[in-house]
DNA sequence: GCAGCGCTGTGATGCGAATCACAGTCAGTG
DNA sequence: CACTGACTGTGATTCGCATCACAGCGCTGC
């Protein structure tokens, strides 16, 4: 049998019996992935549900005139194209790896047959979908009520939360351009610059190149509301 | 026993063995609401999840200074609340009767015990949430790449499809007001007015109080994209 | 070297939609 | 009945942010 530690690194499969875990392995397949590198795009058909190993993965909802936005960074741990759990429809949008990344995939049939055997399975994944749906609500709100300042903030303080434990002084690697970043706060690249400086005039965060480090959290926390 | 079949109207319970719908009855607290009367409010304990029996329900979002944001407006069938499965957690929204409404309600802790003994039931719960995040997503595209004209089209659409089943031309009865469609469309009331006022003016739609008529649905299509 | 390219900062301009302000309608109520 | 209060339509003005335009990088590769 072959070692499934690295399934135990995934919050939703940490929990479950060793003999599913290798079951989960067997059906599992494994894709290294350039930086720049697509996984899926939107509207191909869904083959199945897929988790991030290593790396980071951003899911990108494209207009028709080629603006994107993204809707989530995707750290290691994390799954995405749940959406299609039971559901056959195309990839709602379009996964793309930000850096080298490691992903597992594992194909909608095989899932379904072990969630319908293991109700600890369902359970993780019924959580998982629950916390996907609030992050998910609690970016409606912002996008509809809060300006570019407060949802810059709030991106900020999410990408310091997810990336470093805990520091004194938060400190975001950003591994991907303006123009991913400002497309994850729904402004332009532009836009992200001019606050970005302004923050940083006032102390607030400081940055240089792609490393950004956040000195008022607490103003930060207050932008957000 | 009780007889159940109101619970056969819900689609997540709809496939159940009749002894489990006969459990989840029993488990079940129904309330009756008056138009404009709070379900519950965000940030207070999650008790548990609900679903509408009959009338309708808005989820609504409030930023701190006042301004709400209705995430969606809940049909007759439909869960709200799921997202506290599994999770111990306060609302993250709050929900209002739109009309006279009747919602079912089930405690978390019976329906844990009811997911882990059933197998159907966590499938279903997968699905519903599935889709629920879907168009979550939908949304913040939405909101995040489009302009009013197209939100606005969008919620007509979507309105119409959700009431009626098959018509030829789509009438929408309203059961809010301008305000409320104004927020679900991530606008103002003001706006709003304005935007049916052109969409009536070259035809597309037509309306007079609350009932709206959709006279061009292709060209409403061409709109959302 | 320097040509080409992708990324970043920053100024100037324009537009969409929020805001402000007010008038008109309607339902309910004393 | 007038009288209040909740809702609607509409114009005028403001403002945030997108857009446009361009300059300064730091690359890679020839």
């Amino acid at each position: 049998m072959k070692n499934c530690d690295y399934l135990k690194a995934i919050p939703v499969f940490a929990n479950l019996p060793d003999a599913l875990l290798a079951l989960i392995d067997q059906h599992t397949l494994e894709r290294q992935l350039e930086k720049g590198e697509t996984i899926f795009m939107e509207g191909e058909a869904g083959e199945g549900f897929h988790y991030v190993i290593a790396g980071q993965v951003k899911i990108i909802k494209t207009s028709e005139d080629g603006r994107e936005h993204i809707i989530k960074v995707m750290q290691p741990g994390e799954l995405f194209a749940e959406v299609l759990l039971f559901n056959s429809l195309p990839y709602p949008a379009t996964a793309i790896a930000v850096e080298s990344a490691r992903v597992g995939m594992i194909r909608n049939i095989d899932l379904e047959r072990l969630v319908l055997g293991n109700n600890q399975l369902a359970l993780q994944l019924i959580k998982a979908l629950s916390q996907r749906l609030l992050y998910a609500q609690q970016k409606i709100k912002n996008l509809a009520l809060d300006d570019v300042l407060s949802r810059t903030a709030e991106v900020l303080l999410r990408l310091a939360g997810e990336q470093v434990g805990k520091e004194k002084t938060p400190e975001i690697k950003l591994d991907f351009s303006r123009q991913d970043l400002a497309s994850l706060v729904g402004t332009t690249r532009e836009t992200v610059t001019r606050t970005l400086s302004a923050l940083k005039k006032d102390a607030i965060i400081d940055f240089e190149g792609n490393r950004i480090r956040l000195l008022d959290v607490a103003y930060l926390k207050s932008l957000v509301s």
